[in-house]
DNA sequence: ATAGCTGTTATACATACTGTATGATTAAAT
DNA sequence: ATTTAATCATACAGTATGTATAACAGCTAT
């Protein structure tokens, strides 16, 4: 490590700690399954042992920290997985990585997920970074059912499967995971139901 | 009509009309895509044109509110087609008229559901309620599954379908409804692509 | 017709959250 | 040593919730 590597400073460091401070402290709350009232700035701050004014410094807004909080749950969900589903040659393979990837996000926060997306479908403005993120599901679904049709252009005409990336996309939503889980499957087990049913969806068209 | 109809008074009769009114303007609140802070108590008592306390008074709480907005939801959505479909001889005909029954409610209205449904994440008091109305949804799934073996068994052993219920729960689930919606499928569509997931992960088993 | 009950409203209060403003304080950066 | 960035203290205006108390009007029953 150079010198240099401190380049950014210790202020810098010092406010990126007070941020994460801040996020986890919003996931603590929002994890403990209590009444919405809970999740307010002010708990927020006193469990980050942080001033209410530090939240809006940092983050400008309420729904700016929940922004901010979504991308702090991406990461620690292992979120940078995805790269891998792109990179992997096998289209085959990387449709059941993607699947596996996506439960496995799920599930690494299912209560304080379900419940920032809950807000997400009442706040438009918190709402909109959710949906966006969604949207790259489809994509990456689209563009790994484009390779399987070109792996496989034996006998299949390379037809437009329109609606079958909206279907693999709604198939690996957390709403779907998080059905499935609630009625007692574990994460293999869905991974499986998963697999079944996208490759039933495909074959289907 | 025997005069006797009208034992029940005028009173109750008004009182009737205070809760629809009520529940109409929650409901019209909660339509207009709006920021949450907008649908409080005090803005439904505006809009229904009566006092903040009435409410309380018909309806105990927020939450209480809430859930028989669901009811009021359910009946305007014709759910009461649900007996049909329990009535229906033919097991196969009658998961097609699941599936129709439930596209139908979904897409009476919405925005409302999914906000509704949304507060049901975030309250425990208000997602009792609504869990357990899905829970028929798997219930009644079962049922029909049932039926459908019985009536098929010539080489199907009558082998347990554990988790195909569950499935069928999710798929015709208001989130799987909305993700379909919002892509942009119309409902007969929706009935249509539902209803072969549903056959395929039968088939699956 | 009169007395009682019910649904509704008026007023008030304690509590809590949001968003914003203003200024002070501390410590890093130059 | 001076400037600047991050944090905090205090305060304020606006608003929502839930509860209490009391008043009121009109249906209901005797």
């Amino acid at each position: 490590m150079s010198p240099r590597a401190y380049k950014l400073g210790k202020r810098q460091a010092a406010a990126g700690q007070t941020r994460s401070r801040i996020l986890e402290a919003a996931r603590k709350l929002l994890a403990a399954q209590s009444t919405p009232a809970d999740f307010s700035l002010e708990n927020i701050a006193r469990v980050a042992d942080v001033s209410r004014l530090t939240i809006y410094y940092q983050f400008k807004s309420r729904p700016g920290l929940l922004e901010a909080l979504y991308d702090h749950l991406a990461a620690r969900g292992n979120m940078q997985q995805m790269a891998q589903v792109f990179h992997e040659p096998d289209p085959s393979k990387a449709l059941e990585k993607l699947i596996g990837t996506f439960v496995s996000f799920w599930s690494s926060d299912p209560v304080v997920i379900r419940r920032l997306r809950a807000m997400g479908a009442l706040d438009e403005e918190i709402g909109a970074g959710i949906r966006a993120r969604d949207s790259r599901r489809v994509h990456a679904a689209g563009e790994i059912l484009r390779r399987l049709a070109i792996s496989q252009r034996r006998k299949h005409r390379p037809k437009q499967h329109g609606l079958i990336p909206e279907i693999i996309s709604m198939l690996t939503s957390f709403e779907t995971y998080d059905a499935l889980s609630r009625a007692g499957h574990d994460d293999p087990e869905i991974v499986r139901m998963l697999l079944t049913l996208v490759q039933a969806s495909i074959a289907a068209k």
